[in-house]
DNA sequence: CGGCGACACCGAACACTGTACGGAGCTCCG
DNA sequence: CGGAGCTCCGTACAGTGTTCGGTGTCGCCG
């Protein structure tokens, strides 16, 4: 082959020694192959370089500096293939949600097995991922990517599929994810607190004890909470919540599905308008 | 009266020219008071004057300096009340959380109208605040601080006068407050992004239409649902869209309440072991 | 009443951050 | 052979959170 696109030394050699004592600029001291044919520096690397460095690292360990250090490349060189530190946390939002596989719209009857599997999906990447929680929080749902569109066209096809006419179909991919979204990053902010104490979940919970023994003071229900939390494993425990939320989350849908659908929604009281204080 | 407690004029007068030319110290022109019978700093003082600069000028203008500079302190003040920014930030989430009403837990039969009420609560003060979004995202449900317990607390009454066991009644709160941060938290996003564009809600999403109706490329169920957008008012359709959600929720968690209780939960299918791909 | 420890405040400094800009090296097209 | 155009990068700027040593002032104790 005649290129080494995968040369293991760093592509500009030892850098700059201001103006005198370089050693005799050779063929062979010079960096081989071309720029054009092979650019050595790619969106997509660098979008994947992020994403390692925030899953192993965390979201405020990403500077453009370290990024740019981990390509053997110069800091602000990912300037001209990203324009903008938050455009490209956008598209490394974007890879992840490519984990997330789209669920089948066949099988009208088995919408709630699809709509939980997708579900569960998006939560494993949440987790799988924790940074996504506060980014996430600053992005929202309606996400451009093409690999958020796809999940969101395959959420959209299964409620359609299963009876809701196209609005309603949107409002409950809406409050689905949401759901989802809500109680995950949840999880990934505690997971993160967690493992930046370097202690075990139950170790961090267990040392947690005494200032929330303290603070829950007054407040029975709280206390009772608590208590009954304490011998649990914390990540089954995490687990079952859910999985409970879920299952509401999709009881509630189902009123509008396995019904005679069609209806005026209404089901509940007054919960439409009044404004909380 | 001695004590001139709030004196208008900046403790400190005109910072400082450097070393000559200053107008003569002398007795008068002294700062008075002393510092401790009124510290001129307060935790609750630095605390509203950060929420303040987060509600006017959003999350990434609150730095230090120029939280310092607004109560005419110095940058590094602000540390012997608070530890870190994260703390600061941890006690201003708190402070929010005051402005939730919390519920009464009278009533048994009103628990929907209740936990409505809370919910709509819950999300007026996140699009009050908007940068609550990221910030939630970061920390998660539980939290510690007086404020959050409280409604934590009378949420938690709430669902056990509605007849739900409680363990059950701390789930339920779960579900509840997850749905309500995750669609409030997107909600605040987007009209955090609106804002920094000077534009209003409607301007903006028909400024992005065009740029979205090729994103949507070969979506049909997405190319709907934007067209559908299109020709309605943005915020009454946010409305609808988190009362929607806001009933299926509650329907799900009605199945558990005004139902003879007490069941296996059951209700759904195999929702809550299939992990997702 | 004098001294002293505690305390609130602050200026300077450190180690970083995101990014604008100008220039260097390169390749391809005319 | 001369640009045009591109990728890459060193430098620089205007910030950031936080540490540290110092300073002035207070209440308290001897």
């Amino acid at each position: 082959m005649s290129t080494d696109q995968h040369d293991p030394t760093p592509r500009t050699a030892p850098a700059r020694p201001a103006a005198a004592d370089l050693p005799i600029p050779s063929v062979w001291t010079r960096p081989r192959r071309s720029r054009r044919e092979q650019p050595a520096l790619s969106r997509e690397q660098i979008v994947s370089a992020a994403l390692d460095l925030l899953d192993t690292d965390g979201l405020e360990a990403l500077s453009m500096r370290k990024l740019g250090a981990r390509l053997n490349a110069g800091a602000t060189s990912m300037y001209t293939h990203v324009s903008t530190k938050d455009e490209l946390i956008e598209l490394v939002v974007d890879e992840v949600y490519g984990e997330i596989g789209v669920p089948a719209a066949d099988d009208p009857a088995g919408w709630r097995e699809a709509a939980a599997r997708s579900a569960h999906g998006l939560r494993t990447t949440i987790l799988r991922h924790p940074w996504l929680a506060p980014v996430l929080g600053g992005l929202g749902l309606t996400q451009l990517g093409p690999n958020a569109m796809r999940l969101s066209e395959g959420l959209l096809a299964l409620f359609r599929a299963a009876g809701l006419p196209s609005d309603e179909a949107d409002l409950a991919v809406s409050t689905l994810s949401a759901y989802v979204i809500g109680m995950s990053s949840s999880e990934a902010a505690w997971l993160t607190t967690v493992a930046r104490s370097g202690r075990t979940e139950r170790e961090w919970f267990q040392g947690l004890w005494p200032t929330a023994e303290e603070a829950v003071g007054e407040h029975p229900q709280l206390h009772a909470q608590y208590t009954s939390l304490r011998d649990r494993d914390p990540r089954e425990a995490r687990d079952e919540k859910f999985a409970y939320g879920l299952r509401r989350v999709l009881d509630g849908l189902a009123t509008r599905i396995t019904d005679g659908a069609g209806g005026t929604d209404g089901a509940g009281g007054t919960d439409g308008t009044t404004a909380g204080a």
